[in-house]
DNA sequence: TTAGGGTTAG
């Protein structure tokens, strides 16, 4: 049986029909349903309407008209609504005025300043915004938590993290207590301080105060801990919250996913498909950067078709992500291929586009892009400009990067980082230019670090300045004395020019210190399996075979006219040996395994976590003309990729 | 009847 409409149940038992809506009831329906403009024109209409409603429907519908104007960004509007509520009295109802203090928060003044380009004008509009919030707040007769909470919110959001703190502690001495809406404005700020201290106070504060299940609080709580390095925290506050909606998922994916948690990361992934959650954007935008770091291809693909499947491919978030994904799996022709098809691609999109040819080569294609982007409108920012010096870096380009580094300041207001300070004198480095490098770094208005100095020490050895070499060590141990990568260097360039003595010294004294040397190793996927392999490693199942087809690999390349390199085999030992030495190294255990099992013709994408030497590197050059294959290798520096006895890098790495 | 949470490049 159908119910009864209402009415008809109240005529049934002899009651009057029902009154028409209020005016501030229509008004306030429209305005809960989103019909904002509908809802402003309402409030006009009764305010013009005759004879005059009665006067309670100015207090019952003006928060809503407020609010009808934060939204749709009606400044004057709500300044007119403000002396309404100042003439009517309404001012005095907390909703009215936590409506104009919302207001007033959310739609700063514009600006008084004539020119946008004046220094500190933004400072100024940003002062005034908060002056007259301030204002509001300080006339309320009456002030309630959301009084309190809004005007906390704006200060947690506009950098003014020592008012937002203070707020709490006078809201506390004016009777209010804080509540899960001071908790989650708060929580952002110990997150960006990553001040876990007193993060875990307000989580302390939560949980006695019942706030802890709070969807909101539980939000707050995981990015804080993440933001703290603490993921562990994260997941026990996500595991323990009773309902988790979808965005809590995307919170605790991100918080693990920007951790470099990559296994975690997928875990809440697949116990998100589980639970039904259904995938958002964010939720792409936060993955995929995780198959990027992990260099995998296979799982990259994967998160690309479901993207694909689920129309999110327009997204640009996830666009730059794919295409930063795609470059650090070793794959930057799907990259160039997903950027090309991309209208209007945002400074991320190019940027992740500029360094991913930067580091795969050829490089002065990266500069190439940065002349589009300018002719597109699209501004450089300080990350662009850190692609642009990589790439000159790579291509050996001296006065390019001069140019380019000297334009940030003189042309785009960009103050050159540490980083670009780095990259210059790498680029200057790697030219050959020691001296010119060395007194780069001494007068750089930054305090150079151990890494700046280290690049510079990577180049004495390669151009076989031994003397500066020991000289800018000298700095690196001043600043860091147990700087691993430096020592390792310095006794490198000590064996490669026979200084075996001192280079035994420095080993010696490395063994004493109880410093280990990275072992270096190579890994590659095959049928969506990775394999790793550390130099002259027999436990793979495959070793026999790889290391005889190393071999007939060997004869191949002699005969083409292949001399080993021992050049960085720094051991005093017979040359026969180094050659021995040097057929184990981890990379070429990795590549040949790929050859051989997998098709002709399959692309081969080796991932190191050192550098890759100067003989694997020739001989991956030998090999990819002989096999007649593309053959990707990441080292820990850039891409390598090796085609019919070619490499990208031009030989220069 | 007012206020609040997740994403891409080094």
């Amino acid at each position: 049986m159908q119910p009864r409409p209402l009415a008809a149940v109240a005529a049934a038992a002899g009651a009057t029909a029902p009154l028409p809506p209020s005016w501030a009831h229509r008004i306030r329906s429209a305005a809960s349903q989103g019909h904002h403009f509908h809802a402003i024109a309402l409030f006009l209409q009764m305010r013009a309407s005759t004879p005059a409603p009665p006067r309670s429907s100015v207090p019952a519908s003006l928060p809503a008209a407020l609010k009808c104007c934060t939204v749709l960004g009606l400044r004057a509007l709500g300044a007119s609504l403000h002396a309404l509520a100042l003439r009517s009295g309404a001012f005095a109802d907390c909703f009215t005025a936590n409506a104009l203090l919302n207001l007033y928060c959310k739609l700063p003044p514009p600006s008084s300043s004539p020119s946008p380009e004046m220094h500190g004008a933004a400072g100024q509009s940003e002062s005034t915004a908060f002056h007259s919030a301030r204002k509001v707040f300080d006339e309320m007769p009456k002030k309630d938590a959301v009084s309190w909470n809004t005007l906390l919110l704006w200060c947690a959001e506009n950098g003014r993290h020592q008012e937002a703190l203070g707020l709490i502690r006078e809201m506390w001495g004016d009777g209010c207590k804080p509540d899960s809406f001071t908790l989650s404005s708060v929580l952002p700020i110990f997150a960006e301080r990553a001040d876990v201290r007193r993060g875990m106070e307000a989580h302390g504060f939560a949980t006695r105060n019942g706030f802890a299940d709070d969807v909101f609080v539980g939000s707050g709580l995981i990015n804080m801990y993440a933001n703290c390095t603490r993921t562990d925290y994260s997941v026990r506050v996500f595991d323990n919250l009773p309902g988790r909606d979808a965005i809590l998922w995307n919170s605790m994916l991100a918080g693990c996913a920007q951790n470099g948690s990559a296994e975690e990361a997928l875990g809440i992934f697949r116990r998100m498909l589980r639970s039904g959650i259904r995938p958002m954007p964010v939720t792409f935008s936060s993955l995929i950067p995780v198959c990027g770091n992990l260099a995998s291809l296979h799982l990259g693909k994967q998160l690309h078709a479901y993207v694909i499947f689920g129309g999110l491919d327009g997204n640009v978030f996830i666009t730059s992500s794919l295409i930063d994904m795609y470059c650090k799996c070793g794959d930057v022709s799907t990259a160039r291929h997903i950027f090309d098809r991309i209208q209007s691609p945002d400074i991320v999109s190019w940027t992740v586009m500029i360094m991913g040819h930067a580091l795969h080569g050829p490089a002065r294609e990266a500069l190439v892009l940065f002349d589009r982007m300018e002719l597109g409108n699209v501004k450089p920012n300080d990350i662009t400009f850190l692609a642009v010096l990589t790439a000159c870096s790579h291509a050996g380009l001296v006065d390019k990067g001069w140019k380019y580094f000297n334009s940030m300041s003189d042309h785009y207001g960009i103050v050159p980082s540490l980083e670009h300070h780095a990259t210059l004198a790498d680029i200057l480095g790697r030219a050959g230019k020691l001296e010119e490098a060395y007194n780069f770094i001494s007068e750089m208005p930054i305090k150079p670090t151990a890494s700046v100095w280290s690049t510079l020490l990577r180049a004495c050895k390669v151009h076989k300045n031994t003397v500066l070499a020991e000289e800018v060590a000298k700095r690196i141990f001043e600043l860091e004395p147990r700087s691993m990568g430096s020592h390792v260097i310095l006794s490198n360039a000590y064996s490669s020019s026979g200084r075996w003595n001192e280079a035994a010294h420095l080993r010696k004294s490395m063994r004493k210190k109880g410093m280990k040397k990275e072992p270096a190793c190579s890994w590659i996927e095959v049928k969506n399996k990775r394999h790793v392999f550390v130099a002259h490693d027999k436990s793979h199942p495959w070793y026999e075979r790889i290391i005889g087809a190393l071999n007939v690999f060997s004869e191949q390349m002699a005969r083409q006219g292949y001399v080993p390199n021992t050049e960085d085999v720094f051991q005093d030992i017979e040359e026969e040996q180094k050659s021995h030495v040097l057929c184990g190294h981890s990379e070429k255990l990795a590549m040949v395994f790929g050859i051989i099992s997998t098709p002709p013709g399959t692309t081969i994408r080796v991932m190191k976590n050192l550098r890759v030497c100067v003989d694997c590197h020739s001989v991956t050059k030998f090999i990819s003309k002989i096999v007649g294959r593309e053959i990707v290798m990441r080292d820990a520096n850039r891409f390598h990729h090796f085609k019919d006895g070619n490499c990208s890098c031009g030989d220069f790495w």
